[in-house]
Parts: structure tokens; C-alpha cells; sequence
DNA sequence: GAGTGGTCTAGACCACGAG
DNA sequence: TCGTGGTCTAGACCACTCT
């Protein structure tokens, strides 16, 4: 069964999507959303507060919770972005090219950042992302086997966190990224078409499950002009 | 008098950074903190949900909740981050020189950004930063005037941010950004150390206040090799 | 079974905004 | 003054982990 709050959250995180309650209109004040949904007002609450936190409201004492414009959040944000995410705010066609899929052992740089013992088996997974026919992306991604023994070229593809957590049931938890601009490799160069592109951007990110193992480590980068982040922060205190 | 989930965060944030409690250990259990604070456990709860979203544990039902590592984040990631928080990154000199600050009344593109009446009085500031000497960050901030009639040069040369909410006692809620790689302009180039870049990180920036209202427009101009941006996300659902 | 976190309830009092 | 959201309480029941 669904919670309750999730629910709630849901339910009006469409409303404000579809513009049933459109941007400077009041939500209905907590104490309506309890009745409406016959639940308690803690309850109501953890709903708006998921709201809040995700850019669809502002809640303002005394008054009540007045819905955000929607219009520039085309990211999903401060969630974990995978590159599906990333690249539906390009709108536009997308393919992806799995290189290279080979099983290593764990040592050196790898070892270090997964840290793992010396010799762990580790899928290295090399992926071209192409945007209208141009390889404009490269992805690394360096996972440890143990966890997602059954990977394929196929699924490789697609997405892999839709694997995870939909075939495995492995819980992804949260990631700390790194986004900053680097000097092309030979490599870079050989591979993606960067034209006169001498730098890239450069996502490196380190994903956890929910038991905090440090599952995946992965290296993404860009050329520069098919590179944008978005970002929807609240001021923490 | 301050709030107590906030001071129960507080506390166990710091015993966190300072390492009393180390990264592996377990918190102590709702419960306990429950009877040691002589509060509810709604209220610890409030407070480790705080810790949970901002990267200090990871809750785990039915064991307890693990205090995560600290190290890589030393940025305040997806807090509003102004350039005095960027800059501590680097662990360098760093100088503020403002290079213009002047009044002017919103037309066109910045009208439009601010969302504002056509005349508007705005202030316009351009900033540029220094690190080790080398001009590598260009800051543009346009500000309703009307907010913050008391803007100086040597307030905009510290922190605007400090002066709107300890002095005006404006409340700064949420934010949107943005961030690319564009080419250098020709003002660019001729106002900071390039060398041979030609292009920069454009990080822009919309600044709202706790009643919504769109208060600064930023346009933050990087050198790339001076450019980074760490994140902590969790999974959303 | 005992202890942990996850969800939910039904109240209470407070601070703030608007009329 | 009244309705709003902000905080807090003291319970309850559930799902999970560990032994």
C-alpha cells in the first residue's frame, strides 16, 4: 500500500503539473487537506513539505502555500540525474552506443575511488551518447560486479538504474557529484565528435545504495555546448 | 528562543564535523535522543531528517542511523552558493574588486529577467574576482533597488548576501540556476586573465525571497580551470 | 523477542497575516 | 479576531534487523 503522505504528494504535484491549480494560486490550506483526505495534519504536511523541497510550492506563514512558476525546471534537479534525465531537457533525439563492456579486476585508481579490496571483479563500461547523430558524450562507469552480476550489452543501452532497481531491487540511495572542465584526452578526441572542442565537462559521480555501499563510480563527459545543469536549491537555515 | 529540532541538528552536526561521532559509527537511537534531549520523537526526528539531507547520516530501518563520510564535500553544494562559499573551495587568496555599480531603470532582457514594471529602479553591479591574483571570475548582479536602497561599494565587495539578511532583514528562500559553457565575449576577454580560454563557465542565477518575490538576476562568469561545483543528492522516491 | 526506524494520529500552543 | 502555517507532544502500530 501506498503511504498516505506519498499519496497526497503525488496527487498534488499533478494538480500543479497539469496546471489544475495553476502558479500564484493558494493551495487549500492545511487544515482542508486534512479533511479532504481524511488524514491527520502531520501527515498533510510531510506532503507539502515534499513539495516544498522540490520547487512546486512556497509556504508562507499565515497565508498558506502559494504554487511556483513550473516553466524552467526542466531537470529533475538535485535528484540523481542519469543521463535519460539529461538528456530529455535537449529534446532531442538520443542514441546510445555501448563500446566497450569488460569485467576487470579492482586495482589502482579504481580500487581506490570504489573502495574495494585489491582484485574485486568490476564491470567497466565504456557508453557514446549520441545527440542528432553526433557523439557528443562519453561515459565511464565502473560498477562492482558482485552487486550487478547479470549486466548485458542490452541493458547497457537503456538504463542501468531502471535495471537496478527494477530487476535486482537494489535501492539507490544518494550520489555526491563533481562537475568541472578538463583538457580533451587523446582518447576524448578519437572517440567523440568534438570538432574544434579542446575541453570537456566533466561529471564524475559516486553512487551509494541504501546500506551506504559505494556501488558505482562514474565519469561523464560533455562537450561544452551540450552541457547544461539545472539547479532548484533552498536556502538550508 | 531557538527552535529544538534545530538545536538538536545542531549539536549532533557538529559532533559529526568535529568527529566525536565518527563516519561507520551509529548514532544513538531515536529513542535515547528522545529521552536525552527530554523531547518527543517527532522531534529528533525532524532534526535526523535534517542530518539525512544534508549528507551527514543515512537512516537504516532497524539498525540505526550511520554517520557518513565528510570528506569530499567541501562545498555547501546545493545551498544557495554565493562566491564567498565557492571560493573556500579553493583554499586560496582570493579579492573582491567592484568594477561598477550603478542605477538604472529595467528595460528589455532585464526587465524581463526580474519580472518587474518597465523603469524599475535596478542596481547593476559587476564584480570581479581574484585568486592568486588572476582575474578568473566575472559576477554581474542586477538587484531590485527598491529591496536594498543601501547598497555600497564596499558592501557589494564583501558579501551582498550577509548585508540583505543581517542588515535588511530580508529572508532569502530559494533559488534557480543554471550552468553552461559559452564562449568568451570580447568584454570578457578584455577584463579578465584568459590567457588562452575562450570559453567560460556561465552560471546564472535567479534569487527569491521567502514571499516569492524575484529579488537578483546573476550572470557568473568562470574561467574553466577554476570552475568546480560538488553536489550531494539524494534519490528522490 | 527486543530494538530499531517508518508511518500515522489527535490533540495543543505559538507566530504571523489579513480584515 | 480569525484563519493560516510552525512547532511540539505522547502515544500507537508496522516493518525491519539482529541474536
Amino acid at each position: 500500500m501506498e503511504k498516505k503522505f506519498q499519496a497526497i504528494y503525488d496527487l498534488l504535484a499533478k494538480e500543479i503539473q497539469t496546471e489544475k491549480i495553476k502558479a500564484g494560486q493558494l493551495l487549500p490550506s492545511e487544515n482542508e487537506l486534512t479533511e479532504r483526505f481524511a488524514t491527520s495534519r502531520e501527515t498533510v504536511r510531510k506532503a507539502l513539505q515534499l513539495l516544498s523541497q522540490n520547487g512546486y510550492i512556497q509556504k508562507l506563514q499565515g497565508k498558506g502555500s502559494v504554487v511556483l512558476e513550473q516553466d524552467k525546471l526542466p531537470l529533475p534537479v538535485s535528484g540523481l540525474t542519469s543521463f535519460k534525465e539529461l538528456s530529455r531537457s535537449m529534446s532531442q533525439k538520443v542514441e546510445t552506443c555501448v563500446t566497450s563492456l569488460s569485467c576487470k579486476k579492482a586495482r589502482g585508481f579504481i580500487q581506490q575511488v570504489l573502495q574495494c579490496e585489491e582484485g574485486t571483479p568490476i564491470w567497466e563500461l565504456h557508453r557514446l551518447r549520441k545527440l542528432d547523430g553526433e557523439s557528443v558524450i562519453y561515459d565511464k562507469d565502473f560498477l562492482l560486479k558482485e552487486l550487478a552480476p547479470g549486466i548485458t550489452e542490452e541493458i547497457a543501452a537503456d538504463s542501468i538504474y531502471d535495471y537496478l532497481e527494477q530487476e535486482l531491487g537494489l535501492s539507490i540511495s544518494y550520489a555526491k557529484k563533481e562537475v568541472v572542465v578538463e583538457e580533451a584526452q587523446a582518447e576524448d578526441k578519437a572517440i567523440m565528435d568534438l570538432g574544434s572542442y579542446q575541453q570537456l565537462v566533466v561529471v564524475r559521480s559516486a553512487v551509494y545504495l541504501e546500506d551506504t555501499t559505494l556501488f558505482q563510480y562514474t565519469e561523464s563527459k560533455h562537450r561544452p555546448d551540450k552541457f547544461r545543469f539545472v539547479d532548484f536549491a533552498r536556502r538550508t537555515k
